[in-house]
DNA sequence: AATGAATGAGTTTTCATTCAT
DNA sequence: TATGAATGAAAACTCATTCAT
């Protein structure tokens, strides 16, 4: 019965399309309004759907919101670790993840994960919904936990400050750039993107001050 | 008529001080729950008045906010230059706004920061409200720039980073900590507050490499 | 083209079966959930169809319950006559009666049945739909009102009581039990059904009145 | 500070007094459409005030209907102790019973009783919500047994037939007339409702056979 | 004929804001 | 001035019904 296996392969892969319109949809909602701002009927206006149909797909606005992290948070988790295997030194791998999750995947959502990981009243939402973003976060903080204690092993990174504060000084580094997004139309820098991020690693690595 | 004027005057001071209270618990109940999980009506409860009291004082939530806003962001700058012209390296002067934005005022407010400066939502209503919270960034980025602008020019500090980059990044540091809040249950680091700033500092200035 | 004939037969025997089976599941939920809980999606997925095979059998969901309806009273309609009509005293009838409507079919359905006579709400919804419901109690009404007439001629039944008022007492006593529903888990009689309506039959008859 | 006392009291008055109308228009947009067909906004229309402000007296529509049951529920309680205490023997005792639950109070809402009782689905809602329903009957439901096996003891009623028996038929006699609103308009009665519960009782006392 | 995705009207509920007292 | 009852706009969510495939 291959007509009938296609036929319902069909009408799942149409499913699937939908569903991906949704959550890209609602993401750009999400991206520019936050999540109370975020209304179910502009999603269902801007795919161009009814309210409804958005119920088929998600139970309800917390599981929408949690299935766009999750995929998204679902892309960092799958390419972390491909990205910090094919570099061998702490520096260098401390590079690429800042490029990874600035340049990467992050970049675009930087605003959408900084509402989550900052706003004290979703984070209390999600955590009762799903506990992925946290398991994210801990992930990340494990790795470069590693990669740290592995540098100091190697004596490549300086054995004088905590581990902990390292990790946290450099998850703070790919924190999403809200200053920026304030100042940049005044102080916008000429620069590109990926100098930014290499100056940033520079800094992370050697730290500003000025060897004669 | 003395009297009257004694009179109004303690109605005028009655009448700050009741404001200052609504401020001061508002600000509770907002670092605690988020702007949007945060109702007039609780507020009102915690302070011991009614809903229609405190339209009295603001014209209405945003206004309520954007006041508690400016009352913390007021006390940063009226400090900052004192704080700043009492050290007369770079290095100092950086160190001594690393302690101050982490250990001082913001330290209270950080979380409430965040959810301003992160939540695209909020951001959106107080950039309708009030211009306040986006000249304070920019007073900062103003200072911060004229600091390591001296710190080059005296040889302090490195000109291989361009001035925006280096800004930024000390912005990033001062961050408040959400990762630390989801981390610090499983990955509680043993240090105190001032110690860990020190080594945030230390990563600043000298970067994280290890000098033979 | 008699295998035409027969194909056509064979589908409107199939077409029967579903539409029966429909009626039959539907009936189970209704008597689980009650008119309001019960959604066409839970009778489709029982059944093991989609929601929209059911609009192709009945016009909506008020028209299936009252099909369901309609089958059940008419099972009754049918035999009410027989099972009177072999006995020959108002007393055999009445206990024939009795048993035949608590214990065959309407034993099942006095659930079904009570919620549909006593619920306001499905009383509208089913006048505007059918007169069928109405019909079935106008019938046993008639049927009950000849029984005490012809009981009353006969010397058998008392004359002092007004044939409506006994009728409609009788009609009480086969009222769907709900308070035994409510209460049979703390005040459970061990009496069998049987007996239970054998001694309901003797109170209509004899009263609860001790005859020295 | 009399004044303040006395305006206090009046605003509580008025609360009362407004939330004692929104309970009587409840109750009545309940009888005539059942709980399901009822909505928020018809009640609130029919009392002349907006959605929100029954919210401000109840918690949603569940407490709204639970309120109007304990409220009518409550008056059967307070006074059926006073009405059998009146009386000496089990027949006069029921007769009072009967009169009482069928004239007085029960009488307005027999079908909303009868909606409650019989429906599943509210019957389901109301157990999370108000064990007080299945209190009630369970209450009455003792009071009854106590009359019958007194009754027993005193000779008056027959041992021949199991309490649970008699008690249940005796709550079958006051169950919501459901088939006297349907049949009421063809088979109407001339009998008014006093002589119709006398002649009700004499039945469940002394049944319907005719001695001679 | 059968499906099940899509609809949209209808419902409950919340809460900032207003205003009569 | 202070109150808190009242409002009403807006949101999430449900489900009988329709219809393209």
């Amino acid at each position: 019965m291959p007509s009938v296996h296609i036929h319902t392969s069909l009408k799942e892969r149409q499913r699937e399309q939908r569903e991906q319109l949704i959550l890209q949809v609602a993401e750009e909602v999400l991206l520019e309004k936050g999540y109370y701002e975020t209304s179910m009927e502009e999603i269902a206006v801007r795919v161009g759907i009814s309210k409804g149909t958005i119920y088929l797909h998600f139970r309800g606005k917390d599981e929408l919101i949690a299935a766009i992290l999750q995929r998204d948070l679902r892309l960092i988790l799958d390419n972390l670790d491909t990205v910090i295997a094919q570099y061998t030194t702490a520096r260098t791998k401390f590079e690429a993840l800042l490029t990874f999750l600035n340049n990467g995947l992050l970049c675009k959502n930087s605003q959408l994960l900084s509402s989550i990981y900052n706003g004290v009243d979703i984070q209390r939402k999600l955590k009762e919904q799903s506990s992925f973003v946290r398991e994210v976060i801990e992930f990340l903080f494990v790795h470069i936990t590693r990669i740290v204690e592995e540098g100091k092993k190697a004596g490549e990174i300086t054995t004088t400050i905590a581990t902990p504060v390292i990790a946290r000084t450099f998850l703070a580094l790919i924190t999403p750039r809200s200053y920026d997004a304030l100042l940049q139309q005044k102080y916008h820098t000429s620069m590109n993107s990926d100098e930014t991020i290499q100056q940033i690693g520079k800094i992370f690595f050697e730290g500003i001050t000025n060897k004669k």
